[in-house]
DNA sequence: TTGACGGTATGACGGATGTCCAACAATCTG
DNA sequence: CAGATTGTTGGACATCCGTCATACCGTCAA
């Protein structure tokens, strides 16, 4: 895990410039520890992608892996990352990639 | 020039996950429009090679080229783009990834 | 028309990237 | 110990990506 002062933007954009990575990070978003389990994280992908995925943002400087036993979670560097890159976690977290589109109909937002 | 509503994240990440493409979008942030001229723009790259780059971000619904006479000028979407990916723009065009990180400080925020 | 300038289009090439597979390692359970 | 669960490591492979070189096109100036 670098430290957050080796960081650079590029790196960072690199890792979130993929569609798994970036679901991965918007989902720890909400600041919880995620489990690396495969029953979490269903991208149809093989076991040992993820792995590869996972160390992408680690390396990254995005994520913090807690080892418990046999189990793996991770966890965004929240604080480090809001305080070297301001607003980006934000804007990258913000559901604009993932609804729909003014114009476009997706699934209506349901206010109940 | 895709519809800003066919842009996604992703597109967008991948578009400013290189070094030259993002130094663009930087210098782009200003709101100006800036020539295509390879005398504004020194990376060291040969001349297709920019063209390239900014193909990329055009198609990305980054930028916007406009034609005068035999010059080619571009300029950031900045009002659409801010529209659909609140925030992002302006994170991107934060100093941190150019300034120094060594001492952690960040820039001093000069009052004056 | 000829030439210079600004930029694009196309093809080629080496390196990076995402994916799978098989093998391996560490931990809990019996 | 044996077995199951969780995750990593390494190799192999197809594809994508950034770069260059060359050729080409449109505009402005003699």
């Amino acid at each position: 895990m670098p430290d957050i002062a080796d960081v650079t933007m590029i790196d960072l954009l690199r890792a979130v410039a993929d569609p798994i990575r970036l679901r991965i990070v918007q989902t720890l978003a909400d600041g919880l520890r995620h489990g690396k389990c495969g029953t979490h994280w269903d991208f149809g992908v093989h076991k040992s992608t993820m792995t590869h995925h996972f160390r992408i943002l680690r390396q990254a400087g995005l994520t913090r892996t807690v080892v418990a036993g046999r189990t793996h979670s991770i966890e965004l560097r929240r604080d480090e990352l809001d305080a070297r890159f301001p607003g980006l976690i934000d804007a990258l977290a913000a559901t604009a990639g993932v609804s729909s589109p003014a114009t476009a109909h997706g699934p209506a937002p349901r206010s109940g």
